[in-house]
DNA sequence: TTGTAGGCGTTATCAA
DNA sequence: TTGATAACGCCTACAA
């Protein structure tokens, strides 16, 4: 059995009491038994049982994260970086980071968010892959349970935030392949729901309009941001009578599918054919060919999004509720970038 | 605040007693009562405090993984496959995945797996990317902790694991090379105490030596794993006088990395040089060239080692400690094989 | 400055 | 079949 406070006090002859104070650093116990307290605990090898504390602090010191994986074989590099990041500033804060897998919008979904909010498991929430109406923000905020989200979805209530300004920041992205003499430019998209589908199309279609150019129905297409639909999507546009000459994709994951396919098509990217990603997970600089990206630091924003829970959660008023990041615009030789 | 069991059984006029026993299925309460119990509680949207059933039970229904994070923007994909799986497989068996990062062998990973064993906020751990000697092993074996590895260490204690043989299929890998007609083969390594870098050294010097090649040491290069490491170590090997003519890579992400310097060469992998990886990162299959690997199915791995840990919790003997998984050589382009 | 005592919500033991 | 009671380990008024 483990080590409690009580051997630890008997051990020095004290109550529990003052064994708990000298640790908590409580400044009513004189310094002398507080050094011998916390040599003596580090000796015996104490830790406070988590169980107990929680039960009597009413908070789990853990946030929790879903993870909306889709698939068996879920491998998107971004949520490695993201979890790294919440990881480590969990950490910083004391925390502990509860992770959970659930398919987004299915039944198991709702019933782990609802069992982590019931049963206090985790003191409060990290949400990203936002969809436009998200159930789940609606449900957390109904039950007054903290939570901090990256990207916003359209639902009216009012909770801190992580943002990227999707829809411009997409068309800045289209801005460059058009700056780059193309015309006919395909977009490869995510599923309906989410929300940065909608931003980053209606970020592609700002641009192209803006340029008075015209969206082609059939060089639109819903993918599922993964490099195996890319690669499919990317198929089925290159065998089309008039193929594209540049394909913008909703993230980067989408765009290596989209490379694999131009190299059997025989197409030399950057040269034949001009192919953009988004997110700019670190390592997709060396794709070949390099792909042009917008680059938007998901380690940090994991940061951030931790970092306004935890002050959330301790009662520190956020001084920005709404942050907003601003990432930035990678030319590489995917679209005939210099080297 | 949440509701708790007493407001179910004064709701419904029974003791907390019944509605506790009546919840968890025990067979010694009136089915009568069962059914309006449950009822009641689903109604009342009772869930169970979990700190305070951690503390009565004295289990946490938990697992913990602490993620070998080097640095920040950490991207490895595996990890996300890995996490995925292990967050699948245990909510299956009713447990929650508690994560936190560490940089290996760091003091923050000392102190947060002693923090874990000791107060017991999880009730087993699953430990990967083993060290040769690895104190984690003997920290918890010695403690009578529950845990279960992906590779095993070289340390002297019995424990579940989950394992490949690295050596062996790392030498297929080489062989495949050397079938190809190379005789100059390069080595791209990690840090020199994982039990990786050690098997899979070996099996590079193992399928060279049985060739009858010359291993040369301005030939091997220890790197770190990341794509970034293999592109340097790639360019330091490309700017030899005499160039390797093959490159093997202790993973696929160190990889990735190769290619990308060898494009900057102006050289055709899979033509002018071959290149291959180890893992099998779903996604992976789709780089330019396409890239030979050692296809390791890192999800199914990951569940294998949950389901272990579950088994050895409950109780269950395990059918087999020590399971060995056996990978697949995948030939893509980047050694020059069919498309 | 230190100790006593009660309770957080649950489950297990024992008695009814 | 059900209920009273104690205990899990900790923290915190309150008392000394």
């Amino acid at each position: 059995m483990a080590i409690t406070i009580r051997d630890v006090a008997r051990q020095l002859g004290l109550s529990t009491t003052t064994v708990s104070r000298a640790l908590d650093g409580y400044d009513d116990v004189a310094e002398e038994t507080r050094a011998t307290v916390i040599q003596t605990a580090a000796e015996m090898g104490y830790a406070p049982n988590q169980a107990a504390r929680q039960l009597r602090r009413k908070r789990a010191d853990a946030i929790g994260y879903i993870l909306p994986a889709e698939a068996p074989r879920f491998s998107d590099p971004f949520f490695a970086e993201f979890i790294a990041g919440m990881g480590d500033q969990a950490a910083r804060h004391g925390y502990d980071l509860l992770v959970s897998t659930a398919s987004p919008s299915s039944k198991t979904e709702q019933e782990t968010y609802a069992r982590w909010l019931h049963s206090r498991k985790v003191d409060g929430m990290v949400l990203n892959r936002m969809r436009l109406q998200d159930w789940r923000v609606q449900f957390l905020a109904q039950n007054g349970f903290p939570f901090v989200t990256f990207e916003r979805s359209r639902d009216p209530y009012e909770y801190p935030s992580v943002e990227v300004d999707e829809q411009h920041w997409f068309s800045v992205l289209v801005d460059h392949l058009v700056s780059c003499g193309h015309e006919r430019i395909a977009y490869i998209g995510g599923p309906d729901d989410l929300k940065i589908e909608a931003d980053r199309f209606a970020g592609f279609t700002q641009s192209m309009t803006a340029h008075e150019l015209i969206i082609i129905p059939e060089l639109v297409i819903h993918s599922d941001l993964t490099t195996e639909g890319g690669y499919k999507a990317a198929t089925n546009l290159l065998h089309l009578d008039r193929p594209p000459t540049a394909i913008a994709c909703i993230n980067d994951t989408t765009a290596i599918g989209v490379l694999h396919a131009s190299a059997e098509f025989g197409l030399a990217v950057g040269r034949d054919l001009a192919v953009a990603g988004f997110d700019g997970v670190e390592g997709f600089e060396h794709t070949l060919p390099p792909l042009t990206t917008i680059n938007q630091p998901i380690y940090q924003i994991a940061c951030q999004l931790v970092q306004m829970l935890a002050d959330t959660l301790s009662g520190n008023p956020l001084s920005e509720q709404h942050v907003v990041i601003k990432p930035v615009l990678e030319i590489r030789q995917s679209t005939g970038g210099q080297t």
